[in-house]
RNA sequence: GCCUCCUUAGCUCAGUUGGUUAGAGCACAUGACUGUUAAUCAUGGGGUCCUAGGUUCAAGUCCUAGAGGGGGCGCCA
């Protein structure tokens, strides 16, 4: 007898199943859920290829109890059987199940998931199984075509893919606290002539921390082969407690030879905008769902951000805005402080009701590396704020001037000599040049309607928990 | 890290002023129903009331400490 090749569940919802109506197929994936009488049950299996289910129909005579008993939520099952027209509503086709196999039994009485819906933070407690159900399922299919949509939109652009490294002995690379990486013994650890730990021991001969940030070596790339983006996880050893926060997370960090803050607002823009429209054109059903169980502006939302041009805004005009708006803040706004969020949440929700690019931030509350205005007290800093996320996109045109960064890292009282391979990118063929950084995470948050960071990754890492 | 709220059945939650044997819906089991759509209907089993102390004749309920979780804030992407 002929073997059958399996066909995945989303190649029935095409228009070239119709091609498969009448033929015997083969199907594999696990039970959602099993109702029916004792004459006939309706499975509703699903293979994560989609979030659509395949209805299969068992006519309850041809098999074996056995066989019946273990078809339960979760169960994983191998069905040939006839696709053919529904009989029923709800469904075009289904499957008149011949063989059943079960791949694999869900214990009723221990497996987590159930048919029914699980609230959010029960789901975190179980993530190694939560992908299993259509949220995470809807969410991950996303997270995956955001990915390539990335990979897809610079390489048409002409950047080239730059892989900074994990690794770094940057101690201070301003972005954050960093998770150290040894392989001493920290039980017994060497100690130099001064009593402290003698790093010339460890694996590098020196510390070493998990990176906060490609992008000192992404702009070695930028001012090379001109355009360069990184794509990958970085660490944060903050204690940050919030929906909008992890301490692995991905982030998205283009360099560019010859951009200046204008052209990498442009860039900015059109890149969240091609990222957005590139979702609601190929993740079409994952999103109706999400908007349909958790977020029913989600859509609306979404396609008002491709209309819509981002207000671009200088700070001191935004601190103008913010102290004679007549809303009471918590904090009171002034020149040189940093936003909070309750000020950026007005800006963007309140009174532009938009994306908002905000730039020539004071000098004090940004990074060293900023490009410095010629008033002396603004850098070209730019932060992209969104609606309910805040900052989704922080990034600047760099100062390119030695002396101009040299003499702020020394206001700064940084350690200038771990910085001589950073700083020979201005001593040498120094260029005008920018870049930003995109939280992945914030994007998916932003595209998929979830409210929490840690509902749009697999494996969330947060303080007190690294279980899965 | 700070502020705040929460923790009772597998899940989601009620539980009155501190008072007898702690309830419901869903899930699960059994039965009924020739086609269901998170099927429906009937019956049934199922509890370390987060943990440790304390107050009281009596604590799920009040007090103290701790653990875990949610939301807000800070750090930032």
């Amino acid at each position: 007898m002929e073997t059958i090749r399996r066909t995945e569940i989303k190649d029935l919802f095409c228009d070239k199943a119709k091609e498969l109506v009448g033929k015997a197929i083969k199907i594999k994936g696990w039970v959602r859920t099993k109702r029916g009488n004792k004459n006939v049950a309706f499975i509703a299996l699903n293979d994560g290829s989609t979030i659509k289910n395949i209805q299969i129909v068992v006519d309850i005579a041809l098999f074996s109890e056995d066989v019946l008993k273990n078809i339960t939520t979760g169960a994983c099952l191998c069905v040939e059987g006839l696709l053919v027209e529904s009989m029923g509503k709800g469904q075009t086709v289904e499957v008149q199940a011949t063989q059943v196999e079960v791949y694999g039994i869900a214990d009723v009485e221990t497996y987590p998931l159930q048919k029914k819906g699980h609230t959010l933070e029960f789901l975190r407690e179980i993530a190694h199984l939560r992908p299993r159900t259509n949220t995470f399922g809807a969410v991950l299919r996303i997270r995956h075509n955001m990915a390539f949509a990335i990979h897809k939109y610079f390489n048409d652009k002409g950047f080239f893919y730059w892989h900074s490294p994990i690794v770094t002995a940057s101690d201070c690379e301003g972005a954050g606290e960093m998770f150290q990486v040894t392989t001493l013994d920290l039980e017994n650890t060497p100690k130099n002539e001064a009593g402290k730990i003698d790093y010339t021991k460890d694996f590098f001969g020196q510390s070493t921390y998990l990176t906060v940030s490609g992008q000192l070596e992404g702009e070695l790339g930028a001012t090379s082969i001109g355009k360069i983006y990184t794509f990958g996880p970085t660490f944060r050893a903050e204690n940050s407690n919030t929906p909008r926060h992890l301490a692995e997370f991905w982030m998205i960090e283009p360099e560019m030879a010859f951009y200046d803050i204008h052209d990498n607002m442009d860039l900015a823009e059109d890149f969240i905008k091609f990222l957005v429209r590139y979702a609601l054109d190929n993740c079409k059903d994952d999103i109706q769902f999400l908007n349909d169980m958790y977020d029913k502006e989600l859509i609306i939302r979404l396609e008002s951000v491709l209309k819509e041009d981002f207000i671009r805004l200088p700070y001191t005009e935004a601190i103008d805005i913010l102290s004679k708006s007549g809303q009471k803040f918590d904090i009171q706004v002034s020149w040189g402080m940093d936003l909070q969020s309750e000020h950026e949440r007005f800006l963007v929700e309140k009174h532009f009701n938009r994306p908002v690019i905000l730039i020539d931030w004071p000098k004090e509350i940004k990074s060293f590396y900023m490009k410095q205005n010629d008033d002396g007290k603004t850098v070209r800093g730019m932060d992209v704020l969104f609606p309910q996320i805040g900052e989704i996109i922080g990034g600047s045109e760099r100062e390119a001037d030695y002396n101009k960064l040299i003499k702020r890292m020394q206001e700064l009282d940084m350690n200038i000599d771990r910085y001589a391979w950073y700083l020979d990118t201005r001593r040498f063929g120094s260029c005008p040049h920018s870049g930003f950084g995109l939280g992945f995470e914030r994007l998916l948050l932003f595209v998929t309607g979830m409210s929490n960071i840690r509902d749009v990754i697999p494996f969330p890492r947060f303080p007190k928990n690294a279980t899965f």
